[in-house]
DNA sequence: GTATCAATGGGACACAGTATCATTCCCCAC
DNA sequence: GTGGGGAATGATACTGTGTCCCATTGATAC
């Protein structure tokens, strides 16, 4: 079963309708090879409502089929969740590539932060800034 | 010595230039008590122009005078920085209150994730959100 | 097949931030 | 203290990102 397959299987379960510019939106985002952003995605999509595309997105979102990229210059882009988890990132600053990882160790380092300052913690986000093992490999 | 005063030696002391409007933003910004946004920085500085007001925080942002704080919605707020160093924050979504942290155990977890991954950190972000202790006392 | 109501499209709008450029004014040299 | 050079400013236009509104469409349940 394809991920775009996948997705449409998840919104349906849901109780979300499966329109013709989900699926669009959805497959545009399976075709991506790179994160984007909703400019290009809907650019991709002609056909498709510019207000329908964030909508899509947000709601791919809340069902972490897509997650949200802040970048280290405050800019935002968006890429497939691969694991469909909670996560954080790598990401490149040379190629822009975005990697996901997660490690318990560095959630329970947050938690602790958290208990430290009495605090209540029902979230929270890490983002890794630097270069990539390949671009480690260019000049 | 006041943070303002402080803040313009600061300034003075990397080559910069002691204006009127910088420092008619730093005191805006000593007297601030919770996080702010440019919009309301800028309005309690009506004879500053906008787009000062962002070179300004921007420049403010890079002597580690003032903080970017991120929220879980994707908007943003500045606050001034108490500690002037590297840190991570606590984001109360009831008050939205922000309070700076550091924490050398959340750094290093984060260093052994990178270097896990193979990756070249050169910068990272960290952001915890949830309630306050003051918030957590109410019902 | 049909009714219902979620979803759409498209434009206006809001907010965050940058670019441009003529004018101002800080700071250093003298 | 004065004058010149260049950094900083202010006004405005512009870009990017995202939301709101509302008349129309269409997916789903019956």
């Amino acid at each position: 079963m394809s991920t775009t397959e996948q997705s449409t299987d998840r919104l349906g379960d849901t109780g979300y309708r499966l329109t013709a510019p989900r699926r669009a939106v959805l497959e545009a985002i399976a075709g991506a090879n790179r994160p984007f952003t909703i400019e290009e995605l809907s650019d991709r999509l002609p056909n498709i409502g510019r207000a329908t595309v964030f909508r899509t997105i947000k709601l791919l979102q809340e069902l972490d089929i897509v997650c949200r990229v802040p970048l280290e210059d405050g800019g935002v882009r968006y890429e497939r969740s691969r694991s469909g988890r909670h996560h954080h990132h790598l990401i490149c600053s040379e190629c822009g590539s975005v990697t996901e990882f997660s490690d318990p160790t560095l959630d329970e380092a947050i938690e602790r932060s958290a208990t430290a300052a009495s605090f209540e913690l029902d979230g929270h986000s890490a983002e890794l800034y630097g270069r990539c093992p390949t671009c480690q490999r260019l000049p």
